[in-house]
DNA sequence: TTGCTGCCCGACCGAACATTCGGTTAGCGT
DNA sequence: ACGCTAACCGAATGTTCGGTCGGGCAGCAA
């Protein structure tokens, strides 16, 4: 088959599927509500599966070859729900990030102390990363090779200076033990907490509350077993 | 500069470095005992330039071309000493896996009960983790996309069920809490540990003792401030 | 029927990718 | 002085990358 450049689409086979996916099943309407009958991604769905593959293979090991494979779509019809893959990229980790701050907008009762405001923090936190699981891991893997990336790191730094600021304040008032740098305390703190990303699944059978209960239990009290 | 095809290299322009990396000094010769006055490259200390490398940019959004000027040879040399990209990824992983089990298989005092083999593990985890920082940080990012990731990650859960295995034996002999599963505990205490990577740096005044204390009182006694 | 719009397609593009190749060079042993 | 070899090089390989392009087609309004 010689290359005819400049020349269209051949007239497409019928009864035949074309290139993507053997055995693919038109999925079902991702706009439910808009007209019926036509299978199509808004920019949201479309985000929802490519974060999904980002976090299998990793943002540069995944192509948008096997992107739109995975969505059932061609290439290029990635194209006209977002600019290109850095888009994609930037939606899902401003998802997370605008979650996460959420968490410190919190009221959480007016006039708590700043040890009660950590531990309603660490625990709005997990159920936060647990309920946005997939848009947190891909951004806690980021590496800040292009601009979208460099953003989500400057935000991820603000979000932890102000965790690191409440810890402060918690040792400040004794809350917390004294013995130990409170921003030493605040990176283990949230390291425990960001690594839940590694291998907690919603479908593991394990609740949030439960293993909200269980962090906050061993950071706070500690594993051990107590005297009396 | 016209390309002269079939010719070698051109005559180094003496008092200019070449066209890698500005201002880019001679290292010193990284085989030591070896022959003198040469510089070059052996596998481990071009493994060790090139997981700094992946660490910044991640495996995949590194390339060869970037990885040779930060060598300070060219793209072609690399390819004298290891098979290619892969190996140095199976090279450096290789060395993080061996470390920690290591730490697994040290004798650690032969008549101690499990939860004192437990801490001892999860400290020298963290001595370990400290020393080979830049391989295990490299480990613990696999994706699984190649078969030497997917060996690197049939290892590491080899590691994870052995490091449950103890956590489950001291829940068992009543060391640490009964009221959390073994398998939650071990995920966290792991997660916690394997979270260092993500801030702790050799250089940053922070010495191993202080971190491996700090940590193991957080996850064994917890950040609470005790009665009494 | 016609024309418009949203969604989609196959074919294609330049750039970057990992890797290969033929050949040069520095320093050792002899 | 000479040959050997580890170490290196520039130029090219074929492949895959993210992205573009012009057009097809369903559904709707006129």
């Amino acid at each position: 088959m010689p290359a005819r450049p400049g020349t269209g689409r051949p007239p497409a086979v019928p009864g035949r599927t074309p290139c993507h996916s053997e055995g693919m099943i038109r999925r079902p309407d991702r706009n439910p509500g808009a007209r019926q009958g036509r299978t199509t991604y808004d920019r949201d769905s479309l985000v929802e599966v490519a974060v999904a593959v980002f976090n299998e293979r990793g943002y540069d090991g995944t192509g948008m070859e096997e992107l739109a494979r995975r969505l059932g779509i061609s290439k290029s019809s990635i194209y006209h729900h977002v600019s290109g893959k850095e888009e994609l990229l930037d939606l899902a980790v401003g998802r997370a990030l605008d979650a996460l701050f959420a968490v410190l907008d919190e009221p959480c009762g007016d006039h708590a102390d700043a040890t009660a405001r950590l531990e309603h923090t660490v625990r709005r936190s997990v159920e936060t990363l647990a309920a946005e699981l997939p848009y947190v891991t891909l951004l806690l893997r980021v590496h800040g090779n292009s601009e979208a990336e460099k953003r989500a790191l400057e935000r991820r730094r603000d979000f932890d200076h102000r965790v690191a600021e409440l810890v402060r304040q918690a040792a400040a008032e004794g809350g917390v033990r004294g013995d130990i740098d409170p921003g030493l305390i605040s990176r283990l703190l949230f390291g425990t907490v960001n690594s839940l990303i590694e291998w907690y699944r919603p479908d593991g059978g394990l609740s949030v509350p439960t293993l909200a209960d269980a962090l906050a239990t061993m950071v706070f009290d500690g594993l051990r077993v107590q005297r009396g």
